[in-house]
RNA sequence: GGUCUCAUCGUCUAGCGGUUAGGACGCCGGCCUCUCACGUCGGUAACGAGGGUUCGAUUCCCUCUGGGACCA
């Protein structure tokens, strides 16, 4: 029996991605749910374009994310000597050959749309210009098949006639993505390279290298495209592109991991997936063939989903973590934030919007909506509110469930439905219309909040036609 | 343009020859109710087109169309 081992392999060029992570949970899931090793490596030979600040920032979404690693970070800039040695071993296997042509000279002799002319290739054309420095073709066997046996997509053919002799290592003496991607997982025996479909290609021509290299095959898996709303790739036009982005809407990491295993992946009719529950379930065989379009909406929903699955203490904690990543702080006891988590907790769907609806309980001042002010503040609302108000005054225990016991007595006696009285109160307390349960308002406002908003309301109803 | 690839509601998807084509998000409506949510019940909405194969195709094959990716 084999070891499974996957890799995630993220260029530092830029923050990491939606299409980014899914790629990293996949590899991440499909090692845990085999009980395998998952490495991380970042892809940093481009040092022109490669920047410390985009790696640390890669690393952070990856440990937000809870996609932990168990080999690595490696970093492909400290492993040049490996890769001259991959490539002296290419030589020595004549895999290889020298080419002096420039950019300029093979896009001048090109006929057609196929690449490169193989002038410089053995026993092919002229070969190199003594003198200049040279790059190093692979050798591409002509008129062969390169089956993939794709875990995705199933069987993938390329004729080798389509695939031009790539270059192996720059004339500036840099090896390229397709030497430096075989060498690495050659090298860490990677058994599954799971990653974009976009890559489908590249994967023919390191099939080859595999082969030149003598080393066995590992299987590949490449997964379909996530594109944004228009269908075209995910990029920045699509905003939210930085995951980390997701953290500061106040996203739960389990909650993005759910949504982007669902996205190319199912089982059956689930949709709520714990962290655990798809570490169980995940595999390969399960994935589809066909690109996703990445529905935010949809994120927003699941979010709220398991919001809702996390006891009160534990999102008044998140909360809290998410109002001091802004500079700002929640008040109140333990107990009572998880009193204000456990009343607002069905009303929001992200920790932002539990935010900002917690404001109303902590803020001494509150403005009264106008079209709320029209519609509830009218020419009874007064006398009502001077009802309410001396009822309060005479509560004992500021509680929820006593506040109601007294309000719904009083409205009984003044011979008036509930909401006669809800309704003003509510938007004295709140400024709006639309509020959680009035009671657990009031207890959550307190009594002195209360005290003032009401005399304040009075003094905005509407006075009594003369 | 060449090559590869994909194709079920607007979106994510189930389906793996015979189903009233199922679920989820969204949207619309009912119920619950002090409002709003939550919850719950119901509704809207899909097999891209044409050929085959078959007693029978959403499902298998081919072509087209459309999308996407890669290379240039």
């Amino acid at each position: 029996m084999y070891r499974v081992r996957t890799r995630f392999a993220p260029s530092p060029t830029g923050a990491l991605h939606l299409g980014g992570v899914r790629t990293a949970l996949f590899n991440w899931l499909f090692a845990r749910h085999h009980g395998g090793t998952f490495l991380l490596r970042i892809e940093d030979t481009d040092l022109e374009r490669s920047r410390t600040e985009w790696e640390s920032g890669i690393i952070e979404a990856m440990r937000w994310l809870g996609l932990d690693w168990d080999e690595g970070p490696f970093r492909q800039s400290e492993r040049f000597e490996f890769y001259r040695k991959s490539t002296n071993l290419l030589r020595e296997k004549q895999a290889i050959y020298s080419c002096s042509c420039s950019a300029e000279e093979v896009a001048a002799r090109r006929q057609g749309s196929f690449g490169y002319d193989r002038h410089c290739r053995p026993g092919f054309g002229p070969g190199p210009v003594p003198g200049r420095d040279c790059a190093l073709r692979f050798a591409v066997p002509p008129g062969e098949t390169i089956v993939i046996e794709d875990l995705v997509k199933g069987p993938v053919s390329f004729s080798t006639d389509e695939i031009e002799d790539f270059v192996i290592v720059r004339s500036d003496a840099t090896p390229t993505y397709q030497l430096v991607v075989t060498a690495d997982d050659i090298d860490m025996q990677i058994s599954h390279v799971i990653r974009g479909d976009d890559h489908l290609k590249n994967s023919a021509k390191q099939v080859l290298l595999y082969r030149a290299l003598g080393a066995p095959l590992p299987a590949f898996a490449h997964l379909p495209q996530v594109l944004g709303a228009d269908r075209s790739r995910l990029s920045k036009r699509h905003g939210a592109t930085d995951v980390l982005s997701y953290r500061e809407t106040g996203y739960l990491p389990d909650a993005l991991v759910n949504f982007m295993a669902r996205l190319g992946w199912s089982h059956g009719d689930e949709e709520v997936f714990t962290r655990e529950r798809l570490v169980e379930l995940f595999d390969l065989p399960a994935v589809g063939r066909s690109a996703g379009v990445f529905d935010s909406e949809k994120l927003e929903w699941l979010n709220g989903e398991h919001l809702r699955q996390l006891p009160d203490e534990n999102i008044a904690a998140l909360l809290r973590e998410f109002l001091e990543r802004r500079g700002e702080s929640l008040e109140g006891t333990p107990a009572w934030q998880a009193r204000l988590v456990g009343v607002l907790r069905d009303r929001s769907r992200t920790l932002a919007e539990l935010a900002e609806q917690s404001g109303l309980y902590c803020r001494n001042d509150i403005t009264i909506d106008p079209k709320a002010a029209q519609r509830g503040l009218g020419p009874e609302a007064a006398d009502r509110l001077r009802s309410i108000q001396s009822v309060l005054e005479q509560c004992q225990e500021w509680r929820a469930d006593r506040l109601e016991q007294s309000l719904r007595a009083t409205s009984e006696e003044l011979g008036l439905k509930l909401g006669a009285l809800a309704q003003p109160l509510r938007i004295a307390l709140t400024g709006s219309t639309a509020s959680p349960g009035i009671f657990d308002v009031l207890e959550l406002v307190g009594r002195e909040r209360a005290r003032t908003r009401i005399a304040h309301a009075i003094t905005q109803c509407v006075p009594p036609a003369p």
